[in-house]
DNA sequence: GATGAATGAGCATTCATTCAT
DNA sequence: CATGAATGAATGCTCATTCAT
């Protein structure tokens, strides 16, 4: 793997694990094993590769969010929606640095990302809720969920993804992870659905 | 007001903005009129400052959920459940600062406070898991809740707290959050009383 | 003498010796046997110290040209015209360091400079003209300078004082210098009186 | 051209105008559409370009003092004199960097280069005054100079260049300067004939 | 309590230079 | 010839901390 991408993957890591002031370029460069000014062969200066790294995060995360529209029909609303949480918490176990990288920087940016950051949140929210529509309108189709607004629904089921996002970082075990989320769904498909 | 506690809520403000690493001594001393040596008439060094300030932010927000067990018998459980919303929001916007604070650094703790934090944070989440207990079991004595088993419902309620204090960071507006606010109560409440 | 006014004359030296590009701060801070931080206590960065260093030689340099108006009366135009020129020497011998320092950077201003600094030249050249002028007229008045116009006169003069200023830096002999300054004057003299 | 010469026209400028220690590599290279370690296909390092450039530039201008002698049968010696200036007054204009090179590292030569900058400079500054001597000789034979000791003419007649060598850098009008020229000239043509 | 002076440690960044390609 | 990658050395600057006053 190249020098670069390197340190791409050490930059998410630390920036995520201890913000982008607790980590100095010379970490970053050492767990490459690299000096640091040769971080300034690939990358302007330190924002620059934070807001690489933040952005690829974001994008990885966005897509990943994605693709769940292209499943749409396959399933059953209950289960399309039990399968979007299951995607969420899918990428965090498999780009657990991503995850904490966006997570991080969405709920507290810097003051030079501030802008940057909210904008690519309001989109990917967007994103998401329109996705989560679907599937909620799918249930009404099917009658698995009763006519009525659909705001409330999307509302509360966006209320459980970040609930469960902020849960998987302090809750660091699988089990008590994988039951939170089955009671937290559980309980909001018994609220939808009836 | 002393000196001490304008220290204390500059960095409380500061260190909630713009986290510790971000946060100079000099600029906390600045915003009270003070220079940066006069800290050191009050706390030890900046982890002292950090840690004191943490505290007492950790504290507040406990004291403030401890409150709500006293009033339980007063209002019907229903009721009861959404003034634990009602409060914690009340605590956000009363003690803004406080709570920004709190939840950066129980989602992200600096290394050297991750121990100490985790301790605290078990100790608040298990006071208000005995709280949220009571007042379903109230619910159940009610007959608003059927009989079942407690901990789904627990793990649904708190993961509809642990939703709404991540939004409450990310969406500024005042109508959406209550918005959302509602509709995922409702949605709970919905889910858990049939 | 104080720290603060220690770091401006071995500023003051080492920028007029090496220029701005040239000296490390640390370099100055070592001749005054201090730290490098230590600078920051008094300047509030590199350009400070020297804008301090530049203004305050630039000013010295004024207050002395300045001082010649004062005498205009007690001697005739000759002696007073031969006077700005050894007054001028006199400052060279005297303030070499301001010296250096004011003709080097007048001369080749460094771009952050570059306004400031012709603002300043200009001013000090405007106040050196109306000296000029004055032992012109004067030596009219007395005579020993047929009636012409002024300007032609005032350039030559000013000439030789560029010359000379040029001279003094890279001929190091007092001796040679002298001559040269003499043969300058003697010759300007002779033209202008004749 | 050349990358090579390229480089040399490239490196003239900057370091005429930002200085040695202000002008990067970097930029030199980058001005030509070339990378840094470029350079170092032709030149050995730094010192080296810039004493090529410099030497470079100190030749183009003793060439062009020197060429001055080959005409002095053809005019008169008031002539000869002002074709020098005039001449000199070319060479900046058609050579603008060159010169401003030349003069700063005449006045302020760096550390490394002060031996073979005085080394040089008395070099040209010989050439110069055995050229001026001719014509003033010459004046003397035609008799439009009396007769007198020639140091005291050579020297009043280089202060006259160098002050116009000082001006030239400062006064950036043509008109401004041409006047300067003139009545410098005029006076110290007046002084010197009579 | 509070401050001015000073410092050690560290940081982001620049730069001349090297070297393999 | 020219470049990409890398580095050692240095630079300006910040910051937490100390200490005498």
């Amino acid at each position: 793997m190249t020098t670069k991408q390197k340190l791409k993957e050490a930059a998410m890591r630390l920036f995520g694990e201890k913000g982008y002031d607790g980590t100095a370029l010379s970490e970053i460069a050492k767990e490459v094993g690299v000096k640091t000014p040769a971080i300034y062969a690939f990358y302007e200066n330190k924002e620059d590769l934070f807001m690489t790294v933040f952005r690829e995060a974001m994008d990885s995360y966005n897509t990943y969010v994605q693709e769940l529209s292209g499943e749409k029909k396959k399933l059953g609303a209950k289960e399309s929606l039990r399968r979007v949480l299951a995607r969420q918490y899918e990428f965090y176990q498999r780009h657990r640095e991503e995850s904490v990288l966006v997570l991080r920087y969405v709920v507290f940016p810097p003051v030079f990302l501030k802008e940057t950051i909210e904008q690519a949140f309001l989109n990917s929210d967007g994103l998401l809720t329109s996705i989560i529509e679907q599937f909620i309108l799918q249930g009404m189709e099917e009658g698995s969920i009763p006519d009525q607004s659909l705001q409330p629904l999307v509302d509360a089921f966006l209320n459980v993804m970040d609930g469960l996002a902020m849960q998987y970082f302090y809750y660091t075990s699988k089990e008590v992870y994988e039951r939170k989320l089955n009671h937290a769904f559980d309980t909001f498909w018994n609220g939808v659905s009836s």
